[in-house]
DNA sequence: GTCTATAAGACGATAGAC
DNA sequence: GTCTATCGTCTTATAGAC
């Protein structure tokens, strides 16, 4: 019943022989690494001194590097992912401002942004992370919003739209570029929210 | 009157006595290995195994591996400076469609784009190629930009517009995120020439 | 559950032969 | 100008003691 390492994956299963917070500081410091350098400047040895424990035992609670960068942004999923449905609901004419406030929503709380900033600093370099990151843009958010266009180009404007979002993002939050990095949120969503709007319906 | 790199840097001398090609050979392979891995996944005995030499030779040419990559980004600079002059002449009511022109036209010529997805994949975990960056986005194409809008808000008008050109950039040419990847690039510009023009000169 | 010890290898960089 | 040989350091990952 406790088998640590059955089912499917042989991770994720915080038995309670475990110590304390062990695995959690671990998990944390992996988070903390991987979204200030990217998944290839980050080692393992790393993760272990920052979390202030043995290396071998990173590797004990979820094996491989990959498995450990995996575990570390699982955590991104579960907002991002109930995002549609907030986003679905409500009035056409301001999707913009909605998927807006939401993508902004995500970046500016220091609990999302961590591991969003890991996935963008390895997305482009690493094959997992890209993978998760087209997950993450293209199948759900865009997928349902540009369903409920019915114009021919919708999925290109839901593209678009996302790479202003997202562009926006490397510029202000990974490279932090100024005066975008200072600027106040509200002054930038007033002036994308209607540019999303836009790609997505005008003309 | 033949020295190529004048006196300021030891670099970038193809002194007559060098063999043929070899300094060409080995510049031109570490420009497409750092154009496909990044920076740190790049390593000088692979750009030497690319190239078909000795890894010694890299480093007898261009010294530590952090040379090699300004020598083989550096071509990027030529071109991209020229811009501001090309885009600043011209009625400023199609300034939009001349910048995502001459953007797009960097990004279509295999011998541009090569030096700028080195640069771009790299810019997230290192901080050379991130200076690089900020120095031909910001410092170049914005603020000259920038300076000949009469606007409170200029300089973060052109960010927000280098954002949707950046992020238009990174979902096509380096996550190759579909259907934006595969799209001909005049409907791209078609969508984005008036979003630009918005940023730099709307409400 | 935690740690020591170590395997097995890739890396950047250099000295020096030819 | 080109290459061989090598130093020293870092890495991921594992086996096994306690």
């Amino acid at each position: 019943m406790s088998d640590t390492a059955g089912g499917t994956r042989r991770r994720g299963r915080p038995s309670r022989t475990e110590s304390a917070g062990t695995r959690d500081r671990i998990l944390s410091a992996a988070r903390e690494e991987f979204s200030e350098r990217g998944y290839e400047k980050t080692s393992v040895r790393g993760i272990a001194k920052a979390a202030g424990v043995d290396p071998a035992l990173v590797h004990h609670y979820f094996g491989t590097k990959e498995q450990v960068f995996e575990a570390a942004i699982e955590v991104a999923f579960a907002p991002a992912l109930a995002a549609p449905e907030t986003i679905g609901d409500g009035p056409l004419d301001t999707v913009g401002e909605r998927l807006t406030r939401f993508f902004f929503g995500l970046w500016e709380n220091p609990a999302t942004r961590t591991p969003l900033l890991a996935i963008v600093r390895s997305a482009l370099n690493n094959e997992t992370a890209a993978a998760v990151f087209r997950r993450l843009i293209a199948a759900q958010l865009l997928r349902r919003i540009a369903a409920q266009l019915d114009l021919p180009d919708a999925e290109l404007r839901a593209e678009l739209a996302a790479a202003q979002l997202v562009g926006c993002a490397v510029l202000r939050y990974v490279i932090r570029a100024e005066p975008l990095a200072s600027a106040d949120p509200e002054r930038i969503i007033a002036r994308l929210a209607p540019v999303v709007q836009g790609h997505l319906t005008g003309p």
